[in-house]
RNA sequence: GGGCGAUUAGCUCAGCUGGUUAGAGCGUCUGACUUACAUUCAGAAGGUCAGGGGUUCAAGUCCUCUAUCGCCCACCA
């Protein structure tokens, strides 16, 4: 057996083998726990291009933590899986390929680049779902659902008609934020604002009546004044009040432009004066509509400068921007420049800046539907974890504004809007083509060459994943949402109001919002800065246990993490250590079994009960450990804590199950109650952490029952799972024989006291095990039942021994080498001192009515206690210092 | 301009509804090749819990102010 089992874990034996195992046995389906109360979670689907990065690991395997947890308490759990069609960022990737054949996706047409687009994604458009496989995660592949799927796409189509019906769409001319790369519209959501050191440009607007003098206007954007329209300064700006209505001429362009007042220009900024340039700027846009300015669009969609731009027609616009300063500067039209730092959108997807544009889009008017979604939240039936996202959301929602829907791209859903071409402007929402125009009645009609933003489709995930109605009843609304701060406007928000609108229930009842993945410096980890760790490289060096492990360990709930690449030795070492524990375990239940087949025991078909009393200290103590460890894993599991959740078993079955229980147990292994014990508690543990790591489980599993049965189906251990059993009579026989009397007696598991936990500690002390466990084998058992057992850590140091019994109560033992005196009496004078001051303010606190009356009784029983102890143990630090003389 | 988070051991961070002696991992130091594991084991050192004020019998934990860092939102030309 030992030479079986290699000395050191290695994941590459056995990750590939047991995903394979578990796929082809179904085990990934809802269905293995049919009929019971479902749980539901559907994955945050990747993008098509998506490649496996932490962020995707962490929240994957806070999911699958979720989903394995809840398989194995017997739920119907179902964990849907898909990828989402990403609009710009597959049509970006695809335009590339086909870059490489000097190809532009207008030279094929439209039909041909979504020929080519869907192909594309038959060839790469998996990777990212093998990658999630290489991480454990046990999503029901058989429901694989893609954003542009047929069904999916009659869904989308569904919902745009309904809120078409509702009078929630609408196309309108509004300036919105453009990206000149991608040439499409974006939402406010997609062109986020990043901080961008800039300058602050006065430029002079001469007089028309006195080319000698001129008006001082501030700009940032200086390319744009090629399509001012107006000056405006504040109407209660006294150095401007003579100055308005006059006319002045616009540089370079010799267009007249008219000084108008508004109340909304701040006299404080720049000179308080400020250009007008209603094409492209959203503030500009207002007051042109106020004002009746004029709107003349300078900048072409590309981001160039178009003809109405004169001499700077083509330039791109950070091109034009020089020129023209430079073209002023000759003209000394260019006060001054100044140092400013703005924020200004860039695109989500290819970090562009922003161009504010004036165009035709399609909107969705959103206020009716956030109402509800407000409600649902403010009301408690949705659940944010940590709770202060709720804030974040409610304040977005509550000021929430028109989501521009419609995207100048070709990949995606296409906007079922159909104009008829022989009556213009009548434009009618339909899934399917509409045979005639309703209101003239001609055939002649034509759909919206727009497509839908991806989102769109996005938000109707919670339900239109599910084919069929009965599966959408069953398994929606769904149980848990999983996923990171970014996407909550996005995704989450929406998602709510997708819910409410279309299916009239919200669509999971806990959000639990995860960190962002960054590096060891605290930046977002990004393929730019160059700073990525990679998961599939830790899986490669480490193994997925252990990179789910340590991700899940150094995840506060909510915080962000901070990952350097030595966190994952961590989960390495935990693994190896579950690895060899059961190794030892295996073997030496091996030994003990002296059956001629060798065979290890398998579980169940001989229930033993055992009364608590029967076993002893060690093992009454370890299980006391156990059954509190199982409390507090499960707990911390239903509360999001997944990081407690681990550590705990962590510390559990490292530190006091390893260093302490088998320890202990080594020098009696074959005693049948130990081997029992042992043998329970690895087996409990194996099902315990095998939602964390699901591989090193199941093939340790695996090797302990021989059964080809699967962990991932066993049970979650039981709480108060107080029923012993073993079914190996060749190891059992000497038990049964112990037991008989006592059969049917339920064992009682309560905490030891903490004397009892130091008294187990006292057994190993690990330098002279030996020694200690041949001497005092028989005293240990004698100490093991008296009730009160303390060790007098003092005592350590200065015996010469190894370890004697002093007085009834106390064992000492020497743990390590000689000691200064002088210094150790120091020390022992600080401890008095620290005690005694400490039994002050304790006498000082019981002497208090206050407390007295207001404490509750158990805490001034404890502080009572705390007291009764300070007091002994002074008396023996006191004693030791004596003994030190 | 608003909102949120962070500040705890040398480093990176836990510490949930206030209540034993504030914990872990890594690092450092001292020991140990012990019949599972050196990806190990035993032990040690190391903390006025950012600072001020407050509430309480009791504060790392609640309130308030301040400082520093970080994040998000916002039509500051």
């Amino acid at each position: 057996m030992l030479d079986e089992i290699p000395k050191q874990y290695n994941p590459k034996d056995t990750e590939d083998k047991w995903y394979k195992f578990w796929e082809e046995n179904n085990l990934f389906s809802a269905k293995v726990n049919p009929g019971k109360k479902p749980y539901t979670i559907v994955i945050p689907p990747p993008n098509v291009t998506g490649i496996l990065h932490m962020g995707h690991a962490l929240n994957n395997t806070i999911q699958d933590i979720l989903i394995r947890y809840q398989r194995m308490k017997g739920l119907e759990a179902l964990w849907m899986p898909g990828t989402d069609h990403a609009g710009i960022a597959t049509q970006n990737v695809v335009e590339k390929t086909i870059a490489k054949e000097g190809l532009k996706r207008q030279d094929l047409g439209r039909e041909k680049f979504i020929e080519r687009v869907w192909a594309w994604k038959k060839q790469y458009g998996s990777t990212i779902i093998r990658q999630l496989k290489k991480l454990g995660a046990s999503c029901d592949w058989e429901r694989e659902r893609f954003t542009m799927d047929k069904e999916y796409s009659e869904a989308v189509k569904d919902a745009f008609v309904v809120l078409w019906e509702k009078g929630l769409i609408y196309q309108d001319d509004k300036i919105i934020n453009w990206c000149p790369r991608c040439q499409t519209a974006l939402s406010d959501e997609e062109a986020p604002h990043r901080e961008l050191q800039s300058n602050l440009y006065y430029l002079k607007y001469p007089f028309k009546d006195n080319p000698d003098g001129f008006i001082v206007v501030a700009t940032t954007r200086p390319e744009t004044m090629l399509g001012d329209t107006a000056v405006a300064v504040n109407p209660k700006d006294k150095r401007y009040k003579k100055l308005v209505g006059k006319t002045l001429i616009l540089p370079l362009v010799n267009r007249e432009i008219k000084i108008i007042t508004d109340v909304v220009v701040d006299m404080k900024f720049g000179t308080g004066a400020v250009k007008v340039t209603p094409s492209h700027d959203p503030n500009d846009y207002a007051l042109g509509k106020k004002h009746r300015l004029g709107f003349i669009n300078v900048i072409a969609p590309d981001g160039k400068m178009n003809k109405n731009a004169g001499d700077y027609k083509d330039m791109d616009r950070f091109e034009a921007r020089e020129v023209i300063l430079e073209d002023l500067k000759e003209k000394r039209l260019l006060e001054k420049v100044e140092p400013h730092s703005l924020s200004a959108g860039h695109c989500y997807r290819c970090h562009t800046i922003i161009e504010p544009y004036l165009s035709r889009q399609w909107f969705v008017r959103m206020e009716s539907l956030a109402k509800p979604a407000i409600e649902a939240v403010k009301k408690g039936r949705i659940k944010f974890h940590p709770a202060r996202w709720a804030k974040v959301y409610l304040n977005w929602m509550e000021n929430i504004r028109d989501w521009c829907i419609s995207r100048q791209i070709w990949w995606g859903h296409r906007i079922p809007i159909w104009y008829c071409l022989d009556c213009k402007n009548a434009a009618m929402a339909s899934a399917e083509k509409p045979v005639k125009c309703i209101k003239c009645g001609s055939t002649d009609i034509k759909q919206d060459e727009d497509v839908l933003d991806t989102w769109f489709s996005s938000w109707l995930w919670p339900f239109a994943t599910f084919k069929n109605k009965e599966d959408r009843q069953y398994f929606y609304p769904t149980s848990s949402l999983v996923t990171a701060p970014e996407i909550i406007f996005f995704w989450v928000a929406r998602m709510i109001m997708a819910g409410l609108e279309f299916q009239n229930d919200i669509p999971f009842k806990d959000v639990y919002i995860h960190g962002t993945v960054r590096d060891v410096e605290g930046k977002k980890m990004s393929k730019s800065l160059g700073n990525i760790i990679d998961p599939l490289e830790i899986i490669n060096e480490y193994g997925a246990d252990a990179l789910r492990y340590s991700l899940i360990a150094i995840t506060a709930q909510g915080q962000d993490v901070y990952l350097s690449k030595e966190r994952f030795e961590q989960g390495r070492n935990f693994a190896n250590k579950i690895w060899n524990a059961s190794r030892f375990i295996l073997m030496n239940l091996e030994n003990a079994g002296q059956s001629p087949s060798g065979t290890v025991p398998a579980r169940t078909d001989l229930c033993v009960f055992f009364k608590k009393e029967e076993l002893n200290l060690a093992n009454r103590w370890i299980l006391s450990r156990f059954y509190s460890t199982l409390k507090g894993v499960g707990k911390n599991l239903e509360r999001y804590q997944f990081n407690e959740a681990a550590s705990l078993l962590y510390g559990f079955f490292w530190h006091e199950f390893c260093d302490w229980y088998l320890e202990i147990i080594k020098a009696d292994i074959q005693n049948p109650h130990n081997q029992m014990v042992m043998y329970k508690i690895l087996e409990k543990s194996l099902r315990a952490m095998h939602p964390f790591m699901p591989f090193i489980t199941e093939e340790l599993w695996q090797r302990l029952f021989h059964e080809g049965n699967s962990i991932m189906v066993q049970s979650w251990p039981h709480l108060q799972e107080d029923i012993i059993d073993l079914r190996s009579e060749k190891i059992m026989s000497e038990v049964l024989e112990i037991i008989t009397g006592i059969r049917n007696m339920r064992l009682e598991l309560d905490i030891l006291p903490h004397a009892d936990n130091i008294a187990a500690k006292v057994f190993t002390a690990n330098k002279h095990k030996r020694e200690v466990l041949e001497n005092f084998s028989g005293q240990i058992k004698s100490l093991a039942r008296l009730k009160q057992l303390t060790i007098l850590s003092e005592y350590k140091r200065v015996s010469g021994e190894f370890a004697s019994v002093v007085k009834d109560t106390h064992i000492v033992i020497p743990l390590s080498g000689v000691i200064d005196l002088k210094k150790h009496k120091e020390k022992i004078t600080t401890k008095i001192k620290k005690a005694e001051a400490e039994i002050n303010t304790k006498e000082k606190m019981l002497g208090d009515k206050n407390f007295l009356k207001r404490a509750p009784g158990e805490i001034v029983e404890k502080e009572k206690e705390k007291l009764k102890n300070l007091k002994e143990q002074i008396q023996k630090l006191k004693g030791v210092y004596d003994a030190l003389k």
